[in-house]
DNA sequence: AAAATATTGATAATGATTATCAATAGCGGA
DNA sequence: TCCGCTATTGATAATCATTATCAATATTTT
């Protein structure tokens, strides 16, 4: 996911490129590892758009999740964070680290099963979010 | 799970049934299948004891969380549902419909594959949070 | 250039949860 | 039984992330 990209899904959805939002979006594209909170989107952004306010900053995530390039995810229990959502859109899960609070993804995909069973028995589903809580690798030594 | 039983892990963690507490505890025996919100717990528990405080309804449902008599959950990301967790600890999932919102357990556990293969990589699994969004069958049609 | 519209940023409002603290309840010992 | 100690409670204030409001600014259209 570039920003040529990202752009075009704008302006196909009716909004212009702003410089606030360009800003929040080389946030977002410059931290595809991480899982920011709109508060340290705000604090990145601030260094290129010293006067970005945290309005604009969660209207713009609100809308970036609303087109679906980005994911917004609750893990601790406290506030959203977001990240980019995968450009092949396969749904992705989420370690998080009981001890090093590091988030890491799983690829994964052992869930259509699951998911096959679930139709089979009249659900439609639409989306799903998977978490484990424990260890990492690093942590678990 | 019924009221003895879990006045047997109250006393052993050091707390004592206060009709408050039984209340609160009535309130999710009563409502195995539902996932009450702190509120909708004070609500009912305000039948039995008028003048219970929201507060003591946070702590008592914090205090069962933290000694594993119920589950909390976020599912809509506004506020907390509590459900008494299962007899038998064995980990299940919701679907969570977006239509009527009706929130229906999944007791399957297709899971252990999954962790299997990060346990292989390192990691070590202490929880699991699987939800799925979708349509229940009466909203499928 | 003027008018209409979209976007922004400061700040107030919201609402769930947590913290505080004085009042009360319930227990153990004299 | 009465006293004193600790746990618990309930009212209320505080917190804090997010949302709403609204005047100011920027951008597009006419």
């Amino acid at each position: 996911m570039n920003l040529d990209n990202v752009k075009v899904r704008l302006s196909n959805a009716g909004y212009k490129l702003t410089p606030q939002r360009k800003a929040i979006l080389e946030v977002l594209i410059n931290n595809q590892d991480k899982h920011l909170t709109a508060e340290e989107v705000l604090n990145e952004a601030r260094r290129e758009m010293p006067n970005i306010g945290i309005a604009t900053v969660y209207r713009t995530l609100d809308n970036l999740v609303s087109m679906d390039i980005l994911d917004k995810n609750m893990f601790e229990g406290e506030r959203y964070r977001y990240e980019l959502s995968d450009a092949d859109n396969q749904p992705h899960h989420h370690i998080i680290c009981l001890k090093c609070n590091c988030i890491i993804e799983v690829e994964e995909d052992l869930l259509h099963n699951m998911e096959a069973q679930l139709e089979a028995k009249g659900f439609k589903i639409i989306d799903r979010e998977l978490k484990f809580f424990g260890y990492c690798p690093k942590c678990n030594k």
